[in-house]
DNA sequence: TGTCCACAGGAAATACGGGGGT
DNA sequence: ACCCCCGTATTTCCTGTGGACA
């Protein structure tokens, strides 16, 4: 058989065993806004988010008989479609607003990681055009001010749809001042904000003259079931995957293991991500193995990650933690971590923290779930906590060298 | 019943580091 | 270049604790 022959061959086999036809689909970054609209609106049509739909209409129907509609909060946790869903609406409601002539712009200030009321006001203000980007120098009245010129003469509705509300932090009350007391009163333009929170209880400690302001719909978005999650992926499957590679029940899979543990239609694609790549790369269909195998990989790559974004010296407590679990089949104390975690320090020449905040850094460790702490007592023997570490020896290996590598040490 | 172990963990003091103003 | 401000990291100091043991 001829060279050319041969590689033809070898690549038509290939590309008859590829699983992901077109990777974008899977990973919505890669969507441009037509494209996500799209993917949305077949989810929307298969009745996903329905009551929620039906909601948002309910709340903004006023808008054309010409009426004011009160503020809105959507609650509920991550991945449970707040932000897709607001957007989507937003961008029926625009299509019909313009249809009707109604004047209405809406703006979305993303707040998906933590930030001061500065940077909030900041962020909003560059969306608007109305100030350039600051790192300081600049007060926040003068950022105020800024706003408020910027929307002074404007008409009609405008809807502010605010992401994350609770990750202002420090000074959410100046911030919801400005939005729902101030700039109503210095703009004829009819303001409709819409919160969306993880946290139910985000209004609880916000100042109760501003909280008097704050008149709010709210509208609850529930986890998705298993039936919900098999009708989003099941789009994703045809639009990215070739369907032959995939076995019976994976779909079913991932979403019941999806619905019980999260409810994150986010996490749930990831799952499915994670599942093609493995077998792409193992040159197998997805099967339910390769499932179970995935889940294992994105717990792993989720300790690693945590572990290589950890300060230093938070690195340095686990590594020294792991490393002497294993040679001890006892619990671990405090006292005998910190003299690991010390010798550690001198090793790879990093300045060693007193025990006090070595325990903070213990404490740490649990919150994140590397390792458990229980608080014992021993009468006569002392008060103490016992420290164990429950992950899979593959995975506190890999940790160990994440943190070797992280001081420039060889693994070897 | 009181003692005392071996810490836990709160509060206040202090060090550090980045950024702005002058 | 120098100083100041402010937020965060760390240290210092301290009080509290459940129960075995005498």
């Amino acid at each position: 058989m001829k060279i050319e022959d041969k590689i033809e061959k070898q690549m038509r086999r290939l590309l008859k065993n590829t699983i992901i036809l077109n990777r974008k689909f899977l990973d919505d970054e890669q969507l441009d806004r037509r494209e996500q609209f799209r993917v949305l609106k077949e989810i929307f049509d298969v009745d996903v988010r329905d009551r929620e739909i039906k909601e948002l209409s309910g709340h903004f129907a006023p808008l054309l008989r010409n009426d004011h509609p009160i503020h809105l909060s959507l609650l509920g946790k991550t991945g449970t479609g707040k932000t897709v869903t607001m957007l989507y609406f937003l961008n029926m409601l625009q299509a019909l607003c313009g249809k009707k002539k109604i004047l209405m712009e809406y703006i979305h200030l993303d707040l998906s990681t933590p930030k001061p009321c500065f940077r909030a006001l900041n962020d909003l203000a560059c969306l608007l055009d109305a100030a350039k980007r600051y790192k300081k120098g600049i007060s926040l009245d003068e950022l105020m001010a800024k706003i408020e010129e910027r929307l002074r003469d404007q008409q009609g509705y405008f809807i502010l749809f605010i992401d994350e509300i609770d990750h202002v932090r420090r000074d959410l009350d100046s911030f919801l001042k400005f939005l729902v007391k101030r700039l109503p009163q210095t703009t004829p333009l009819k303001i409709v904000i819409v919160f969306t929170s993880n946290r139910l209880n985000w209004q609880e400690n916000i100042d109760p003259r501003v909280k008097s302001f704050l008149k709010v719909n709210e509208i609850l978005f529930d986890p998705y079931n298993a039936v919900d999650l098999r009708k989003i992926l099941s789009i994703r499957i045809k639009k990215a995957l070739n369907r032959k590679m995939l076995r019976r029940g994976v779909l079913e899979k991932i979403a019941a293991i999806s619905s019980r543990t999260h409810g994150d239609a986010r996490k749930a694609v990831e799952l499915l991500t994670k599942s093609a790549h493995i077998a792409e790369r193992d040159g197998t269909a997805i099967t339910l193995v390769v499932v179970e195998v995935a889940l294992h990989e994105i717990e792993r790559d989720k300790y690693v990650a945590m572990i290589k974004s950890a300060p230093k010296q938070l690195q340095a407590a686990l590594y020294a933690i792991i490393a002497l679990s294993s040679h001890s089949a006892r619990p671990l104390h405090i006292g005998d971590c910190n003299r690991g975690y010390r010798s550690f320090c001198a090793k790879v020449k990093l300045r060693s923290l007193t025990q006090r905040a070595f325990s903070d850094l213990v404490s740490e460790l649990d919150i994140y779930g590397f390792i458990q702490v229980r608080i014992v007592s021993q009468g006569r023997y002392g008060r103490r906590r016992e420290i164990t570490v429950n992950l899979p020896a593959d995975i506190s290996d890999k940790l160990k060298k994440v943190v070797l590598m992280e001081f420039d040490l060889d693994p070897g």
